[in-house]
RNA sequence: CGGAGCGUAGCGCAGCCCGGUUAGCGCACCAGUCUGGGGGACUGGGGGUCGGGAGUUCAAAUCUCCCCGCUCCGACCA
C-alpha cells in the first residue's frame, strides 16, 4: 500500500477525550473514531489489526474442534423470557421495538439463541460433544463506557458454547477451550495467565479469566512468577486426548493466580517472595461452565445411551477481539507509539523514502516496494513528500514491526537500513537481504 | 446512577469572571520558494451555526434558564 493512496488520518495531537494509552494511540494512529459514547468506527488501519486478531482466534477455535456459525445481532425478547433473563438483565440490555411493536433487543450475549438452535436439531447423545461459536458484534449499554475500546458499549466478541451429555464431558470441552485460549493469546504475541474467576451459579473450579499483564491494566492481579515461563501447548496438541488436556490444564492451574476480587493474601504469601508477581492486568478472555442453567428452563434435552432424556451440560467461552486491539497496545507500546507483535501488525514493513523526489531513493523504494508486493508481503510505502523526521514519527506511531529506511546516505553504499520497532535495533542490509528478512 | 468538569476551525487551546471593532493563537490544510537521517524555514492563503434553543440587553462566545453531547472519579461490567 502506498501511503499516498491509503486512508490514514494521523493526529499529531491527542484528542482530549482519550485518557488511556491505547485509546490515545488508536486515535492518533488513525485506527478508529468515536461515533458516540462507547461506539467506534474502525478506520482502515484499525480494521486490518482487528481482522488479524479475529482470524487467529478463529483458527485456534477451529483447531480445538469448535464450529463456526453466525447468529444475528438482533434477538427476540421472547427467547430471553424463556430463560428468565429478560427482566434480570436490566438496563444494560438495549431494547428496541420493531414496526409491529414486537419487542426485540440488540444481543449482549447469545446463550439463549444458541440453546434454541441446539434444541431445535439435536436429540441424541451421539451428536455430542458439540461446540458452536461465532464472532459477532454485541451491545451492552454500560452505564459508563470508558477507556476507548477497552470498555465500549458495542464490541466484537467471539463466543463459543459447548454442549455435553454430562459433567465429565463438559469438563473436557472446557479444557479444550482452556488450551485453545492459551494458544490464541500466545499467537497474538501475549502472555496470558488463567486466573480463577467467579464461577456463577454452579460453583466449582470451572471458570477462568485470562489475564495479560500490562502496567496500565484495569485491575490488580497476583500470581506466581513461573506462569510467565510456562510452555504453551504447541500446535500438535491432541484435543481429543482427555488425559493430555487435563494435565495441561492442571499444570496451568497449579500455582497461585488471582485477580483482586479473588485474591487471598494468605495464599499469595505462601509463594516464595522472589516468585510473587503483583501487577496490573487486563482481562482478555473468560471461560466458564454453567451446567444446565439454560438447558433446563429452555428444555434443551438429549437422549442418553439409556434412552432417558436429560438436559445438556453447557459452557461458554468469550474473547473480545475489539478489546484485544486495545489490550495489545496497552501491553506493547512506548512513548513514540505502538509496537505491534508481528502476528497482528497491520503491515509487516514500512518503506520510508527519506528524500521523496530524489531519483535515486525514489527508484530504490519503488523497486523494493514492487518486490515485496510480489512476494505477498504487506508493506506500507511512505511516499509522501515529508521530512525524514515526520516519516520516522509516523512509522513509530503506527507500530509497523520493520522500517526500511532508504535515504541518499545509505544508498551511496547500496544498503538499506532496517529498524526493528520492537527493540529499536538497526542493521544495514542489501536489498536482497532485506527481502529475505521480510519474507521470513 | 451519585459526584466533578468540558463543549470556540480538523486537532490542541486562549478569550467568558468584568457584555462593546471584523473572535484569536499553535498544529494541521492550500499555493509557492528554499530544504531533506528524528514531527524544517519563509511568504501568501482558505476554513467558524462560539453545542442547540429561549430569555435579559441598545449590544451576548461572554449574563440567566432549559435541552443535547462528551469526559473524568465512584458504584457496575467482557
Amino acid at each position: 500500500m502506498r501511503l499516498s493512496r491509503f486512508f490514514l488520518p494521523i493526529l499529531r495531537e491527542t484528542p482530549k477525550e482519550a485518557e488511556i494509552v491505547s485509546h490515545r494511540l488508536m486515535l492518533r494512529a488513525g485506527m478508529m473514531r468515536q461515533e458516540a459514547a462507547g461506539i467506534y468506527a474502525f478506520l482502515p488501519l484499525g480494521l486490518q489489526v482487528l481482522k488479524k486478531i479475529e482470524q487467529i482466534v478463529r483458527e485456534e477455535q477451529n483447531r480445538a474442534g469448535a464450529i463456526e456459525l453466525l447468529m444475528p445481532t438482533i434477538q427476540s425478547a421472547d427467547l430471553w423470557r424463556e430463560s428468565e433473563r429478560y427482566d434480570d438483565y436490566g438496563k444494560e440490555m438495549l431494547r428496541i421495538e420493531d414496526r409491529h411493536e414486537r419487542e426485540m433487543l440488540y444481543g449482549p450475549t447469545n446463550e439463549e439463541m444458541i440453546t434454541d438452535i441446539f434444541r431445535s436439531y439435536v436429540r441424541s447423545y451421539k451428536d455430542l460433544p458439540l461446540n458452536l461459536y461465532h464472532i459477532q458484534w454485541k451491545f451492552r449499554d454500560e452505564v459508563r463506557p470508558r477507556f476507548g475500546l477497552m470498555r465500549g458499549r458495542e464490541f466484537l466478541m467471539k463466543d463459543a458454547y459447548s454442549f455435553d451429555i454430562d459433567q465429565p464431558g463438559a469438563r473436557h470441552s472446557y479444557n479444550k477451550m482452556f488450551v485453545a485460549y492459551l494458544r490464541t493469546f500466545a499467537r497474538l504475541g501475549l502472555r496470558s495467565i488463567p486466573m480463577r474467576a467467579e464461577s456463577g451459579p454452579i460453583g466449582g473450579d470451572m471458570s477462568h479469566e485470562f489475564i495479560i499483564l500490562a502496567s496500565t491494566g484495569e485491575s490488580e492481579v497476583f500470581c506466581h512468577r513461573d506462569y510467565l515461563d510456562f510452555p504453551v501447548p504447541d500446535a500438535s496438541v491432541d484435543f481429543d486426548n482427555v488425559a493430555e488436556l487435563q494435565s495441561a490444564v492442571d499444570k496451568w492451574t497449579s500455582l497461585y493466580a488471582a485477580t483482586s476480587e479473588k485474591h487471598d493474601a494468605a495464599g499469595f504469601e505462601a509463594i516464595p517472595a522472589d516468585k510473587r508477581v503483583s501487577a496490573r492486568g487486563i482481562e482478555v478472555g473468560h471461560i466458564f461452565y454453567f451446567g444446565t442453567k439454560y438447558s433446563e428452563p429452555m428444555k434443551a434435552v438429549v437422549s442418553g445411551p439409556d434412552g432417558v432424556e436429560r438436559p445438556v451440560h453447557m459452557g461458554s467461552y468469550g474473547i473480545g477481539p475489539s478489546r484485544l486491539v486495545a489490550a495489545i497496545i496497552e501491553a506493547c507500546h512506548d512513548d513514540a507509539g505502538i509496537k505491534w507483535p508481528e502476528a497482528v501488525a497491520p503491515f509487516r514493513a514500512a518503506i520510508l523514502n527519506l528524500k521523496q523526489g530524489d531519483s535515486g531513493t525514489d527508484a530504490a523504494c519503488e523497486h523494493l516496494y514492487r518486490d515485496l508486493i510480489a512476494k505477498g508481503i504487506e508493506v506500507l510505502y511512505h511516499d509522501l513528500d515529508e521530512r525524514p523526521g515526520s516519516k520516522f514519527a509516523t512509522a513509530d506511531l503506527i507500530g509497523v514491526p520493520y522500517q526500511v529506511v532508504i535515504g541518499p546516505k545509505g544508498l551511496a553504499s547500496g544498503m538499506f537500513e532496517i529498524k526493528r520497532r520492537a527493540d529499536g535495533s538497526r542493521e544495514n542490509l542489501s536489498p536482497a537481504a532485506t527481502i529475505d528478512l521480510l519474507s521470513r
